[in-house]
RNA sequence: GGAGAAGUGGCUGAGUGGCCGAAAGCGCUUCUUUGCUAAAGAAGUGAACCUCAAAAGGGUUCCGCGGGUUCGAAUCCCGCCUUCUCCGCCA
């Protein structure tokens, strides 16, 4: 959430600066469902401070004595009244958190104005896309792909977008994990091992709830989310936890399977690996103090392009537009790596900068210079999802006699050089 | 899964209906004295929200969480969560 002062103080502002968001809000019913909790608020405690002078005179009082007795007749009548001013009160303060928690993070004045996936820029471009890669293919219409990654069985054992991945091919995202584990270890984010599920006040602070309800798995039963990505446990971690300004910046990193239902986004495009209803990511995120998180999201950006090109994939950098920035979102980086079979760019990596929108409602803070307690800033980066990357090694890698390379930087976990069968 | 016990401030821990936001000790901060480390003494020591232009000040809430009883709840009742012990089961 946002910072209130600055929506009482400065609503236009806020409203100007959402204004090029995807996302719909009243922000004059935002205020004054605020005017009314605050207005309610006052009314409830003064009632409640009445009525605990009076209970205090009550008190010194003699138990059972006419003055007693007659005292906790006037208080009855006391107490009713404060008590229904406090239910007003929360009444009021529920209504207003709701609507509250509706309005997204305000965009960064870096971050380009436009309506939607169309106008994102592209900042920079790694690599050369157009270069010949003569052998490429889809990667789902390499012969041997079906036997490596065997999408029938997964749908018989699982349902649709839940494939085994078999043999070298399971080593391949193994070594993938350990190598961009690795990659983090050096830049320096320290790993941990994450539960993969959460519960819904973990989904709330970090915002996928209520915004992306639809899109987590479910089990009502323990009230448990499937996780749709590492962010949610690990930024969790700290929730409702002061840190020393001299801790931060905390650097950490998690390799989780992800889940997500992916409802509505069926379709053409999401063939083979483009899209799985559960993959593999290495995430990484940061805790910062509200001065240095911009300057760590493009450190954030630098780390997961080192390994980008460690890969030798080509690939460019989005700056996400107003219309296209998530919910959370102050500021957002895409990569995408060039499938030379598909021809298309897959987003394999988003790095945001969420400034202080999580962290307040995560309850994430530090101790400043005076010793209050103050937001922090949260990030978070992909580095990097699996199975796209897999996509284009298969297809950017794609050899004249039908095998695939393996990318030099996964020797040490894969110990082979390449994968499939030759042609017949 | 069954039976039992317990959850109080940064920590230990007292408190069984009003004088308790909560004793005492430890820790921490500042000050004083002595002064190489130390010791002794004094004062202070949480958060959220409301009010206030701001600061100061004032107010409300918070004793695992949520309800209830009562004029009044850390204290009584109900539900839940967590931890511990024993039994069962299991990787």
């Amino acid at each position: 959430m946002i910072d209130i002062k600055l929506l009482r103080e400065q609503p236009e502002f806020v409203r100007a600066a959402i204004a090029n968001k995807k996302f719909k809000t009243d922000i004059d019913a935002v205020l004054e469902l605020d005017a009314t909790r605050r207005s309610k608020i006052t009314d409830a405690e003064q009632a409640r401070a009445a009525q605990k002078a009076a209970n205090k005179e009550m008190a010194a009082l003699p138990k059972g004595s006419p003055e007693f007795i007659a005292k906790v007749g006037e208080m009855k009548s006391i107490a009713a009244s404060a008590k229904e001013l406090e239910a007003e009160a929360k009444a009021a303060d529920e209504a207003f958190q709701e609507a509250f928690l509706s309005i997204p993070n305000l965009p960064d004045p870096s971050v380009p104005i436009g309506k939607g996936e169309d106008e994102n820029v592209v900042s920079s471009t790694w690599g050369d896309a157009d270069a010949e890669f003569p052998n490429a293919l889809p990667h789902f219409d390499i012969p041997w792909f079906e036997s490596r990654v065997d999408f029938a069985r997964g749908v018989k054992t699982a349902g649709a977008g839940f494939p085994f991945y078999v043999g070298e091919m399971s080593r391949l995202v193994r070594a993938l994990i350990n190598f961009f584990l690795e990659e983090a270890r050096q830049n320096g984010y320290e790993e941990v091992l994450p539960p993969i599920v959460v519960n819904a006040e973990s989904a709330t602070a970090t915002g996928q709830l209520p915004d992306k309800e639809g899109q987590m798995y479910v089990d009502e039963k323990e009230g448990l989310y499937l996780i749709p990505t590492a962010e949610v446990p690990v930024t969790n971690f700290y929730r409702d936890e002061i840190f020393d300004a001299e801790q931060l910046p905390v650097y950490r990193c998690a390799y989780t399977p992800c889940f997500r239902r992916e409802a509505g986004s069926w379709g053409a495009h999401v063939r083979g690996l483009n899209r799985l209803h559960q993959f593999d990511k290495v995430e990484l995120v940061k805790w910062t103090d509200n001065k240095s998180s911009m300057e760590e999201l493009e450190k954030l950006r630098d780390n997961v392009e080192g390994t980008l090109q460690k890969l030798g994939l080509p690939y460019r950098v989005l700056r996400m537009c107003t219309g296209d920035i998530g919910f959370t979102h102050a500021k957002q980086y895409d990569l995408e790596v060039f499938a030379a079979g598909q021809k298309r760019w897959l987003e394999v990596s988003s790095c945001s900068n969420f400034t202080d929108f999580q962290a307040r409602r995560a309850g994430i803070r530090y101790r400043g210079a005076d010793g209050k307690p103050l937001t922090a800033h949260t990030l978070n980066g992909s580095g990097l999802a699996v199975p796209r990357v897999l996509a284009a090694i298969l297809e950017n890698n794609l050899q004249a006699d039908g095998r695939v390379k393996v990318p030099d930087c996964l020797q040490y976990w894969m110990q082979q050089e390449f994968i499939g069968e030759l042609k017949a």
